[in-house]
DNA sequence: CCCGGACGTTCCAACTGTGACATGTCGAAA
DNA sequence: TTTCGACATGTCACAGTTGGAACGTCCGGG
């Protein structure tokens, strides 16, 4: 029913929860962890902020308490009305892209350190790409892909991840030699 | 001189100005323009922002008022002390990466509405990387490197951003491919 | 002369994100 | 049996971010 209306900006941390939610049912915990793993590289959040979306998105009907469990666990489930703002905001919400890149934003000023310092900055901003190259690579024969969309999907982020850490890469070498 | 000790988390904004005004002094309003157009692809800032900060980091002594002009026009210059702190961060700091790709996150979940919508999805985003990465080669041509710092490194973000627009595309072709 | 658009700054309310703190339960191993 | 680490949630203050409104000035073209 009645989807909000304003959403301006940020919001997509509420996506998030819709969208692993959407896969089964889940705790802050079990999604906190989820978070920290196969979402690490795509979007990062805290736990409190992560307690605090699921308390607006129970008040406003998109999920609700599933099942209780030991501990006080509570397992939530997406309602329907979640998963229409899910589709709702997969297909029809432009992305707004907010740029903010610290790592590039050095790179821009690296001119008030001097040629050796901006050296070294580049070649560790490669070193950084390669290693982050092979963890991927690793977790990527760790898992064992099915078919489903789950996997398919998953796959294609995890590739988008391999690709920009070598480009990452091979860039940062390139920009050593231009330095020099 | 002393440094501010914390900064755990963002700040970045700052050393951005720092950054910009350590090239030559600039008011509020040339410094908005640089965001806007230069920085675009590598830092966001809204104008309530970046005026907040230039009233923090004169207060701080970082910045000075260099000069006035025309309508209550201040031009702001770096001091010493800026520039101490701009050189710390550069070096000594370590970049914290937040993740946060909301086009990506969107790949995560595109199982929930179904190929053909997801393969449209995955072609607007090779469509996005094609457009920005002809922009970026607009934009190269249209400046006149020299061979100062600012044109070396400036080069090398902008060289960033090309291939990484040119990495997005291709993986989007190759994605659609695979969701097929 | 007047008008619109660029120039230029200031303030604000609301929201988001961060790290830390607080609190408590369960299960297994020593 | 005690104890420790994993499980599990809640809340706080503070800083960063957003979008907008408000205000006034200069300058060139009609």
């Amino acid at each position: 029913m009645s989807r909000v209306e304003c959403q301006t900006g940020g919001m997509s941390l509420r996506h998030a929860v819709l969208g692993l939610l959407e896969e089964h049912p889940m705790s802050g915990y079990d999604l906190l962890k989820r978070f920290e793993q196969a979402m690490s590289n795509v979007w990062a959040a805290t736990q409190s902020q992560l307690y605090g979306e699921l308390g607006k998105l129970e008040a406003a009907g998109q999920i609700r308490v599933h099942a209780e469990g030991p501990r006080g666990r509570k397992e939530y489930a997406i309602t329907e009305a979640g998963q229409a703002e899910l589709r709702h905001w997969l297909v029809e919400v432009e992305p707004n892209r907010v740029t903010r890149n610290e790592s590039l934003l050095r790179v821009y000023f690296l001119g008030a350190v001097g040629p050796e310092r901006a050296r070294e900055y580049l070649e560790h901003l490669g070193e950084t790409g390669r290693r982050r190259s092979g963890r991927l690579a690793d977790l990527e024969d760790s898992i064992d892909w099915g078919d489903d969309d789950a996997s398919v999907y998953g796959r294609l982020v995890l590739e988008w991840g391999k690709r920009f850490s070598e480009m990452q890469r091979e860039w940062a070498e390139w920009a050593v030699k231009q330095v020099e």
